[in-house]
DNA sequence: GCGGACTGCTTACCT
DNA sequence: ACAGGTAAGCAGTCCGCG
């Protein structure tokens, strides 16, 4: 099993670049079903998917009370469909080849509302008998008509929206029929609600459509964590997952419900040596030999068909994908084996859900929102991960696989399964929690949520809204001709629009700083100033014409105030529930599992209001609208700018902002108070007191300072000391220069520290004049973010040095790290394996060590020229 | 032929 | 591949320089 980026990039699909979203849904090739009973009790919905040989919707039920998976079929006839403004009688006359595509079935009439144009239309809807009728096949019914919509939604996605299915909850069978099974919520939690939309009927019954989604519990789901080992005759080469040439020789499995197994290939030459067994990692592991490869697939496949949910790391491109093609090898006919590929690189579980972890992991708005960033910034395998998330440590591996014995194999393999299946229960099962919350809020099946971004997350949300109210989805381009472009001009190159303010900073040391913070504040644009894509620029002329309609005065865009937009009110609605409901239970709860739970939910209502601007901004969305993003940011330019004004009004000092936050000196607390109450009243957003500094250090640069809060932790903004890419070296500078700054304790000690630093900066001068540094901390390490063959335009430092790596065979490619040192020799850097210390270019380092050092001294108002005096070399 | 001013590319950060 | 704004370093280009 690959585990280093870089083996990982070569499972990485090129060419499945599907331009095309087609509806197209996977064959299902297995032959492999679960009951189908007439009645079941109450069970979680985990998939809902097309089954290509039954012809029909297939939802996937875990009845985890008795541990049983059920499938059940659409049963209400429902069909693929497209919706064209072509009458009937046109398409009949017109369009007759519609009627000679195989899978026609058939046409009606129907009325919608166009959110663009913002009237009921007549439509005709044209029925197909199976999605690839619709588009993606052969022959389509899309490729016939001039004009239609809805045409490119994927069937499984498509069902879910006509029915109301909410992947993640809980449904039961009665008489063949599928129900909603009702979650209890308490009185408190639903007046909360009352309360807040008190007299807002639209907001009212939002709220209680949402409250269940939340409140229902989420089960233990029951799974298993799977990793393989595969024999390599070559040592470092990643035997090919879709050749599957080699011997599968390991499997190792580790359940939910405590399974530890690691079946093992008996291979000739190799023993076991029984005093080995105790070297076992863990004294539990159950280890099963097997003579045949075939068996131990075998065993493999009846092993997990216990489980509704297989957990894998890398297991679409890796695991998952040998193992089928292997299993094909030897012998298995498709129709025995419980695993799908799919044409987009998908390892299907056909029984349940295979959640394949570095794709979730790998999800940005994960790793952001939901994580905090604690993985970021360095390689996503799996060691990196549980390292970050579950400070356990990498062990090595010493040998090839090839040339483990039995035992060390064992450990080796059955490693990875454990952490693997720890990612998924670590803080209470909170990656399980999570995405069955990501699921329910977006509407998108388990498999689908754990795979794709946040922008496909809200376009289902928001396409399931649309279709719950009757309302036409429109095409992409229809909104982009209904909306037209950008009014203002982005500061940076490439860039669509104008985004945020920052304030100049001026420099200095600042003694009681108070940073005042609007509350998510672009979401609360968006909620205020009733934002939707159908609301900004609507068709009406009369709202058009009305300057009361103009949010932003020097734009040209207005916004319909006849009725609520839709975004705006979702956005609105989950932000509300993070902030009122759930974020304040989570605060008062007592029980510290029920805590945990409403934490995951207020986590899971983050990742969607954070995102919820920034996908209108997006080419990708859509509903991709840019004058709504554009409004959004010039709203926050306007809230930000009458904010400073009104405090500069009270005799405040504003020294620094930075979009949606206030640095304000040394501010008198009745003011501050009262700034805080109009920016309520006259703006109607929240803003709050988000942190308050004993002391701050203003560089003079923007989005860069230091500062120690009250609780004297430091806090360090965007310095270069903080940087990944800095050298050890220039790090350890600022954090001891930091350190020292953070024993001022009031401005009568400013003079006293002033002079330890100096001193400080000055043995870390001389120590690199004097090249007494370890190599490895003068090694700066930066990433390499594409293709090295792809770097025509000039060749940076980094990849300078990645090509000399190169020559000596190791391959670099997009997402590794180079570590080099900077050099006085012909190419200016070297690797830092190829490098000596006398080799080092001082002049650069100190260099180095000078930017680094004076985003503190310039708060200082010292020289970093003065302490070192002014040596050139 | 060389150095300074400039632009553009690249990475890593902030909100 | 949810957005734009900023810092910093280096590569490459242009232009002046009697």
């Amino acid at each position: 099993m690959p585990k280093d980026k870089d083996e990982l990039e070569q499972f990485e699909e090129q060419e499945e670049e599907e331009v095309e979203e087609s509806s197209e849904e996977y064959i299902q090739e297995s032959a492999i079903t679960a009951e189908t009973p007439t009645n079941t009790p109450p069970s979680i919905l985990i998939d809902v998917t097309y089954d290509g040989k039954a012809g029909k919707a297939l939802l996937k039920l875990y009845d985890f009370i008795n541990d049983r998976i059920y499938y059940w079929y659409d049963n209400t006839g429902h069909r693929p469909y497209l919706i064209t403004d072509i009458p009937p009688e046109e398409v009949a006359s017109k369009y007759r080849a519609v009627f000679r595509v195989k899978g026609f079935d058939h046409m009606d009439v129907v009325s919608k509302f166009d959110p663009l144009e913002m009237r009921q239309k007549t439509y005709t809807i044209i029925y197909a008998k199976d999605p690839l009728s619709i588009g993606g096949g052969r022959e389509s019914i899309r490729d016939l008509l001039p004009r239609s919509w809805e045409a490119r939604i994927k069937y499984h996605l498509s069902y879910i929206y006509d029915n109301g299915l909410i992947p993640g909850m809980f449904y039961r069978v009665e008489n063949g029929k599928l129900t909603r099974v009702g979650v209890e919520v308490p009185g408190d939690i639903r007046k909360l609600g009352e309360e807040l939309y008190a007299g807002d009927d639209e907001y009212l019954g939002a709220f209680r459509e949402w409250l269940p989604l939340f409140q229902a519990p989420v089960p233990p789901l029951k799974r298993v964590a799977v990793d393989i080992e595969v024999y390599t005759p070559q040592e470092n080469k990643i035997p090919n997952p879709r050749e599957a040439m080699y011997e599968i020789i390991a499997i190792g499995l580790a359940g939910s419900d405590g399974l530890k197994r690691v079946l093992l290939l008996r291979r000739p030459g190799m023993e076991m040596n029984p005093d080995e067994v105790g070297m076992l990692l863990s004294s539990d592991v159950e280890l099963m030999f097997f003579d045949s490869e075939r068996d131990l697939l075998k065993e493999f496949f009846k092993e997990i068909m216990a489980y509704p949910i297989l957990v894998t790391f890398n297991g679409d491109s890796f695991d998952l994908t040998y193992i089928y093609n292997r299993a094909l090898k030897l012998g298995f006919r498709k129709e025995e084996l419980p695993i799908v590929l799919t044409r987009d690189g998908e390892a299907r579980y056909v029984l349940g859900v295979h959640i394949d972890l570095y794709k979730f992991f790998s999800i940005r708005a994960v790793e952001v929102y939901a994580f905090g960033g604690k993985y970021s910034g360095g390689e996503k395998t799996l060691d990196a991960i549980a390292s970050a998330l579950l400070g356990i440590s990498k062990v090595e591996r010493e040998k090839p696989i090839g040339e483990l014995s039995y035992i060390e194999l064992a450990n080796y393999n059955f490693r990875d399964a454990l952490l693997t299946l720890y990612l998924t229960t670590f803080n209470n099962e909170l990656t399980m929690k999570l995405i069955v919350l990501l699921a329910r809020i977006s509407k998108t099946p388990l498999n689908d949520v754990s795979r794709y971004q946040v922008s496909a997350w809200i376009r289902n949300m928001v396409y399931f809204e649309h279709r719950r109210r009757g309302w036409l989805i429109p095409n992409k381009e229809d909104v982009i001709n209904a909306k037209g472009g950008v009014a203002t001009k982005a500061l940076i190159k490439n860039k669509k629009y104008a985004g945020a303010i920052v304030i100049e900073p001026v420099a200095g040391i600042y003694p009681s700083v108070y940073v005042l913070d609007f509350a998510s504040l672009y979401p609360s644009i968006i909620k205020r100033w009733n934002l939707s894509y159908e609301t900004v620029r609507c068709p009406d002329e009369k709202q058009a014409n009305d300057p009361g309609n103009k949010p932003v005065p020097n734009l040209p865009h207005w916004v319909c105030t006849n009725m609520r937009g839709l975004t705006s009110l979702l956005v609105g609605l989950l932000r509300d529930m993070r902030v009122y409901v759930y974020k304040r239970l989570a605060k008062s709860e007592k029980d510290p599992q029920q805590k945990d739970y409403y934490n995951v939910v207020q986590a899971a209502l983050k990742v969607f209001i954070n995102a919820s601007y920034g996908v209108f901004g997006a080419e990708i969305f859509p509903l991709y609208c840019p004058p709504l993003a554009e409004l959004v940011t010039a709203l926050g330019r306007l809230a930000i700018t009458k904010t400073i004004v009104k405090a500069l009004d009270l005799g405040l000092t504003p020294i620094y902002g930075d979009t949606d936050s206030l640095f304000l000196y040394n501010p008198d607390m009745g003011k501050l108070e009262e700034l805080v109450n109009w920016v309520k009243e006259e703006l109607g957003i929240d803003i709050e007191l988000d942190k308050a500094y004993r002391i701050l250090a203003l560089s003079g640069r923007k989005k860069n300072y230091a500062g120690i809060l009250q609780d004297g932790s430091v806090d360090m903004k965007g310095l270069v000391g903080k940087k990944r890419n800095t050298p050890d070296i220039a790090k350890e500078a600022v954090k001891d220069v930091v350190h020292l700054f953070s024993t001022i304790g009031g401005i009568g000690d400013v003079e006293k520290v002033t002079e330890a630093i100096k001193d400080r900066v000055k043995e870390y001068y001389l120590m690199i004049r004097n090249k007494d540094v370890p190599l490895d901390k003068l090694a700066i390490k930066m990433a390499v973010n594409k293709p090295i063959s792809d770097y025509t335009k000039n060749t940076p430092q980094h990849v300078k040095a990645a090509e000399l790596l190169s020559k000596y065979g190791v391959k670099v490619g997009p997402g590794d790290i180079i570590f080099f040192v900077k050099t006085s020799t012909k190419e200016g850097v070297k690797p830092v394996q190829l490098a000596r210390i006398d080799e080092i270019d001082v002049d650069k380092y100190v260099e180095y060590l000078r930017t680094s050092l004076e985003q503190i001294l310039d708060a200082l108002g010292i020289s970093f020229e003065n302490i070192v005096g002014s040596r050139l070399m």
